[in-house]
DNA sequence: CCGTATCCATTAGGATACTG
DNA sequence: CAGTATCCTAATGGATACGG
């Protein structure tokens, strides 16, 4: 179990007022990066939810990479795992009150994308023609 | 050039209000996701900056990901590059107001991060404990 | 139903020699 | 100085068979 960990890190030095903000804002994202995570919190933000439920709701997602992505959810405390055991098994996954203010931090992001969503899309226009 | 770019996605579909939001966020964390963006961006923060005193900020970055994320950020309008045809070449790089915007949008999760991280590293304590 | 285990393909990323 | 090109390793993630 555990994959390991790398993707964001990287800690910024030599210039002002940065280098706490990197160091905390990266430990953020790396919870929150990986393909999977945003996609299945959100997807159990209306209540609890069922593996299969999940797997049904987050497009595309594998059988595995859910599983792995919410082993790392609830080590992290973003969400509860609870098992009835009944047969067949029952198995619920529901956002802690962390994981909802999370998902209200990444309003500011969400806003952030709104706003600018046309303007990347140029950009990377006018870079691509550029470059051909 | 360009590398390909698989990492975040999955929409979410089948309850309520999220698709949307998930969509949203779920780009702009592409864009700012990758091991070394965030970390590129902070160091640039304080006026523009050359290349090898990037390589010198963004502590353990390698020369190639320096260039590859360098031009994605440039690609998305978060950077200028500005080369001054000097010898030896000069090459400058300075953020641009949506990327400063990006920043400020940042500091919601920072502050998520901050108030919650003990907690995480508990929760992890205990999920590791639990499992031996 | 809820996973785990296995195998395999793709991609990210490090090191570094070379160049205008 | 500011890259590009090449080679290679590690990590991510899909598909899916199998088991309690």
């Amino acid at each position: 179990m555990s994959q390991g960990n790398t993707s964001v890190s990287s800690l910024v030095s030599g210039s002002g007022v940065h280098e706490e903000t990197a160091c905390t804002v990266l430990q953020v994202l790396e919870r929150v990066s990986g393909k999977w995570s945003i996609g299945i919190l959100l997807a159990a933000m209306d209540g609890p939810v069922r593996f299969t439920e999940l797997e049904r709701r987050v497009k595309g997602i594998s059988r595995r990479m859910l599983t792995l992505t919410l082993r790392n959810l609830e080590r992290d405390g973003l969400l509860v795992r609870t098992v009835y055991p009944t047969v067949p098994p029952k198995v619920e996954y529901e956002v802690t009150d962390m994981a909802r203010e999370l998902y209200d931090s990444l309003q500011a992001l969400t806003a952030w994308a709104e706003r600018h969503l046309e303007s990347i899309a140029e950009s990377r226009r006018r870079y691509d023609a550029a470059a051909q």
